[in-house]
Order: structure tokens, then C-alpha cells, then sequence
DNA sequence: CTTTATTGATTGAACGTTCAATAAAAAAAT
DNA sequence: ATTTTTTTATTGAACGTTCAATCAATAAAG
């Protein structure tokens, strides 16, 4: 019973917060979305902020995986294309569907002043970052490769800010283009290799 | 008395979003940065939603007018230096600053589900947009310095959330140079001037 | 004396958590 | 197989807390 309740009360968090924003999700109308009572969540999650917790970390762990599953499905080892990897991985489908990026963006901004989020957020971040660096290391100098890496994820995390921001919705296509094109600017004004 | 008062509690809830996010700057709390009573909040913005309205286009009017400025008191009237004038109107030191970064990502956050602070954030948006789309027409064709303008837009928005969220706040200098570098990019990726 | 500015206690609504009661399921015993 | 016991899962009303808004009372200014 346990992991089906999780998983339900996760999910209907996300759902809560894409309706009415963090700040009206209350316990009573997750536990409606998920069609239990309110008191469940405390018993699962021991209160509110355990709830908060799991959803944020479950989507950070969703957005991983689908990054790890674009590298390893892509043959090729070459630096763009491990590049190209790590940003369609970051316009995945599942993650930049409406509920998910609004949730994302809600806890972005929580996680300014809840330590508990700000940690999980840093990792997620740092994980980027390097992820980046370390492609780019591989075609020039390690001070230019953080500047690349550190140009690129401020792309990708804009372009998710503002696609999150649009009534519309993001628009996938149209971000992995922009991004893609970023990245090739990025090489291009780096032809040298580091042998 | 009203300009004076209005000005303080706007400040003050600046403050109070700086030091524990928007969710816990009650009422109460803002008027004891202020200095004043609690009820001074409804006398003079109607309400608590009327105070955070101010706050937030006071936050949008100041951003326009850096960048306004910076566009004025520039000379050269090319292409290249109108747009580094937007770029650095974007990281003047009065909006990189904390209390205001902070606060605008919160705002940001909470305009996905407030219609009124959403008003606000899309002028400010298709205003920026719109700046820098007439300066990259006229040097590419049309669509070509639309996607040029979302991907500049899309750094400068990622900076500033990236900012907001270090603990150290903004690297006001190290954002301007990432900016800048991107904008290079783009204009070396299409040197051909439309006439 | 009249108007404006300000206070702060009060009020009613909303929220998260708790917990005793209940239902369902599983295990044990007959 | 049936009944009894034990454990687990779930409910929802009650409680205490917190908050924004109100407004009569007071002070200051014109």
C-alpha cells in the first residue's frame, strides 16, 4: 500500500500546485486530487514539508534519468554529442509537460529560504555543471570550458524559467533548437582541442 | 505622508521577501520593517495584494529605467552597443542586488497563478523581447533576430535566476561577461547586414 | 475645529496536525 | 473452512495556531 500512496500523493501534489501555485496547495486539496483523506499525508509523509520534499526529489531523480538515458542511448562518445545528450535529456517530454515545470519553478523559488530544498536543488545544479565541464573540458582550456558550461546551463534553466512562465506551456522543439544553437556557438568559437 | 509611507513599506517588503521568502512576509511582519502599524497597509494599498502589486512594478519600472538609461547615455547608436546597453541595464547593481533579486524571482514564481502579477510580467517581457528583436533586424533577417532575441533573453533570464539562487547572490561582473560573450556569438553567427 | 494619519485589539476564516474511532486485511486458532 | 485475534490502513472531526482585514479610539496637523 505504501508505495502506491507515495506515488499517488506525489502526483497529486504536482497536480495541486500546476491548478492553484504552491501557496493554495493545501493538505486538504492534495488529498482530494488523490481521492484520500488529508490525514494520510502525515502518515506517509509525516506532514507537509515531507510531501514537499519527496515531489521535489522525485522530479529532480525523473529529470536525471532522463538525462543518464540520452547519454547512454547515444553511440557516440564525442563531446557534442554527449552535449547534444545532456540537453535533449533536459527538454524531455515527461519533464516539461505543464505540471512539472510549473512544480519545478515553485520549488525553485522556495528553495531560496527552505534549507532543505536548497540542498537538493545545489546537487541537481552541480550535477549539471560538471556534467557540462567535463564535455567541454575534453575541446579547450578548463577556463573556458566552465564559462561554456556555465553559459550553456543559464540557457537551458531560462529557457525552462520562461517556458514555465507562458500560459501556452514550454515549446520543446523550438527550446532544444535554441539551446542546440548555443551549443554550437559555443564549439564553434573554440575550434582548438585539447589533445 | 502617502508618497513617503508608500515608499517605505515598498522597501520593507523587499526586506521582508529577502529574509524569509514571500510565503512568511506577513503583514505584521512587513509593518515592523517599516516601522509602522499593520493596518497602515490596507490605508494605503487597499490590502496585502495591492502592497506586493507595487512592490513587484516597482521593481519592473526600476528595471526599465536602468535599462533606458544606459541606452541614452550611450552614443554609439550601432547595433552591438544598443544591445550591450540592454545587457547591462539588466545587471545594473541596483536589481542584482539581493533583497530585489530575490524578491522578483518570487514574484515570478507567483505570477504563474496570480492573473495580475502575470499582466505585469508579460509587458516586461514582450517589452525586453521586443528591444532586443529591433536591434538584431538590423543586421539579420526576421526570424533569424527572433530566435536571436529569445536565446539572449533566454541567458539574461537564467542568469538572474542562477543568481538568485546562489547563497552569494549574483556574480554581477562574471553574469555581464557571459552575457556579452553569448551576444558576440550571435552577431558573429550572422554577419551579414540587411541593408 | 476639521481633517488626516496611525494604532492595535478584535474578529472570522483557513490551515496543518492530531487522534480516537472505524474499516479492511492478514494471521492465527479452532 | 470458519471464526477469532492482531495488525494495518484510513477517516474526519476537533484543536490550536496563524493570518489579513476591520474599525473604533487616539494623536497629529492644518
Amino acid at each position: 500500500m505504501e508505495p502506491i500512496r507515495r506515488q499517488q500523493l506525489i502526483q497529486a501534489t504536482m497536480a495541486a500546485i500546476d491548478e492553484v501555485g504552491l501557496a493554495d496547495a493545501t493538505v486538504a486539496r492534495i488529498a482530494r486530487h488523490a481521492g484520500v483523506s488529508a490525514g494520510i499525508i502525515s502518515h506517509y509523509f509525516g506532514g507537509k514539508d515531507g510531501l514537499l520534499e519527496a515531489t521535489m526529489r522525485r522530479i529532480l531523480s525523473d529529470l536525471g534519468d532522463a538525462v543518464a538515458a540520452r547519454r547512454r542511448d547515444r553511440p557516440d562518445d564525442s563531446p557534442r554529442a554527449q552535449l547534444q545528450a545532456i540537453i535533449e535529456g533536459n527538454f524531455d517530454r515527461s519533464q516539461v509537460t505543464g505540471p512539472v515545470a510549473k512544480t519545478w519553478l515553485a520549488f525553485w523559488a522556495s528553495s531560496m529560504h527552505k534549507p532543505a530544498l536548497q540542498r537538493l536543488q545545489q546537487v541537481n545544479d552541480r550535477r549539471l555543471h560538471s556534467n557540462l565541464c567535463a564535455q567541454f573540458r575534453r575541446l579547450m582550456p578548463r577556463d573556458e570550458a566552465h564559462r561554456a558550461a556555465q553559459a550553456l546551463a543559464a540557457v537551458i534553466d531560462g529557457l525552462w524559467l520562461r517556458g514555465a512562465l507562458t500560459p501556452e506551456g514550454l515549446d520543446a522543439k523550438a527550446a532544444r533548437r535554441t539551446a542546440l544553437a548555443t551549443l554550437d556557438q559555443l564549439l564553434d568559437a573554440a575550434p582548438h582541442p585539447v589533445h
